[in-house]
DNA sequence: CGGGGGATTACCT
DNA sequence: GGTAATCCCCCGA
């Protein structure tokens, strides 16, 4: 509730910048893994042609046009889950996609989690900068794929925490991944830290 | 109803 | 750095 409240009276830029340094849980049974979001990246709807709800409302991007502070989940590559909080108002059709979280409790679960998807384990360390650096790397750690498509973040088995109101230092650069709109500075992540995607 | 592409990742050269 | 993996969705016919 607390997040849908703030995120909405924001732009979509700003809801970004605001969810670094806030906590992901993710309850799964009597297990908590939870996560500091160091890296996210605003999409701007319909008049952002990079965005998935640019071309209006469709079965796979509904959740986006939906309320505020809802999971929207979506597949890539057959093989990948990308997880957003869908922000602005109902309609806009908004959201800010997460790329990347830092492990802060249930690393051994992440990791293990993680060890699934691999198809030669020793080739590649599992390490704590290496769990969750990337948008699909911490749905697989997290386990979050399409089955929270929707899901409110207020409440558990995925839930947004505020963490802190102090604003982390920011930096700001264009969108990773993507072929249109390239130039917009729509990502953000926490300043120095080690657990982004990339610098 | 078929084809192309994707908000990625891991592994190999 | 190049590319396979792998499938859902959307568009155009």
């Amino acid at each position: 509730m607390l997040f849908a409240k703030e995120i909405q009276n924001l732009e979509t830029a700003q809801a970004a910048k605001f969810l670094l340094g806030q906590k992901l849980v993710r309850q799964i049974g009597k297990q908590l893994l939870v996560g500091k979001i160091v890296e996210t990246e605003a999409y701007l709807g319909q008049k952002d042609i990079a965005s998935h709800s640019y071309n209006g409302e469709t079965p796979r991007n509904s959740v986006m046009f939906g309320p505020p502070g809802h999971a929207y989940v979506y597949s890539t590559y057959g093989m990948h889950y990308c997880f957003n909080v869908v922000t602005s108002s109902a309609g806009n059709g908004e959201a800010v996609l997460i790329r990347a979280v830092e492990p802060l409790e249930g690393m051994e679960i992440m990791r293990q989690n993680r060890q699934l998807f691999l198809k030669s384990p020793s080739r590649t360390v599992l390490d704590a900068h290496n769990l969750s650096s990337g948008p699909a790397k911490l749905c697989q750690a997290l386990r979050i794929d399409k089955s929270l498509n929707g899901h409110n973040l207020a409440n558990p088995p995925l839930r947004l925490e505020l963490a802190s109101k102090l604003a982390p230092k920011i930096v700001t650069t264009t969108r990773i991944g993507i072929t249109q709109n390239r130039e917009l500075p729509l990502r953000f992540y926490i300043k120095d830290s080690d657990y982004v995607s990339r610098k």
